[in-house]
DNA sequence: GACAATACTTTGTATTATAAAGTTTCATCG
DNA sequence: CGATGAAACTTTATAATACAAAGTATTGTC
């Protein structure tokens, strides 16, 4: 017979123990991005806010990027944004929201969850069957 | 006069050193995506490979998205992918090559630049100016 | 008052993540 | 032994979106 006997069905496969253990739901679309952690990242160094301008030169957008960037992080209720009608050239100004720096934080703890899964250390074997070995 | 005198032309902002500061050109497009992140962790825990069936789940992926993704790292050449032929089913077992292992490892050391710089505990002030605080 | 420059915003395109449907092989049941 | 179901993937299609290029508006300068 060329086929295996049926004797070893359902094979459970990493026990269930650890399923979702990677999936990081946390990582929300929004701020796991690029250029916008890089916002998140300047407007959480600097809590009293920053200019377009700088925040431009900091993350090294081109404008078009930083304005749409910051819409999006706007409308997430991540930011505040607020135009300047004072001074001599129109100046927008950003800054973390209460509610921005507390999800931002919560999004950091996840990161630093990644960091540490991949540190291969001490970390216990997952999977389920010993595996033929490929042959390298 | 309704406009600023020109004495204060060319305000240098943020001073250039910075410049770029929180740009994160170390992450990688590929690796810097949600599942793929998951995937690569659960390869660098387990270095002796995974089987689909096993990524899946620790990833919580359906099958598309999990065979979608995990051909974007072997294109990057992140992830070898072994089809066993000899078991009673398809096996298809991933590892990580060791390119893999070392740009992930840069990749991850980045994502500590990002935990370190969103605690904003001692961080020099990057701003330019003192700004008009906006009333909240 | 023409010309360049600053400080943005809007629009268009090309990429891509995800879901839904399709394929293939094996096991089981009447 | 043909039908049915299930496991293990792959392919296709669509909806979202990152980025670049072009556009707008105000200001300063010659």
């Amino acid at each position: 017979m060329s086929h295996r006997a049926s004797t070893d069905k359902a094979q459970p496969a990493i026990t269930d123990a650890g399923a979702g253990r990677f999936s990081y739901d946390g990582l929300d679309r929004v701020m796991h991005e690029k250029a916008r952690l890089g916002i998140l990242a300047s407007l959480a160094a600097n809590s009293d806010g920053l200019l377009f301008k700088d925040l431009k030169q900091l993350c090294a957008l081109t404008d078009g990027n930083l304005s749409r960037h910051l819409t999006v992080l706007d409308e997430a209720g991540l930011v505040e944004i607020w135009k300047g009608a004072s001074g001599p050239r129109p100046q927008t100004m950003c800054r973390l929201t209460a509610n921005g720096r507390r999800r931002f934080t919560q999004y950091i703890s996840v990161l630093e969850r990644v960091v540490t899964d991949a540190q291969p250390s001490t970390q216990p074997d997952t999977r389920s069957q010993p595996l033929p070995r490929p042959t390298e």
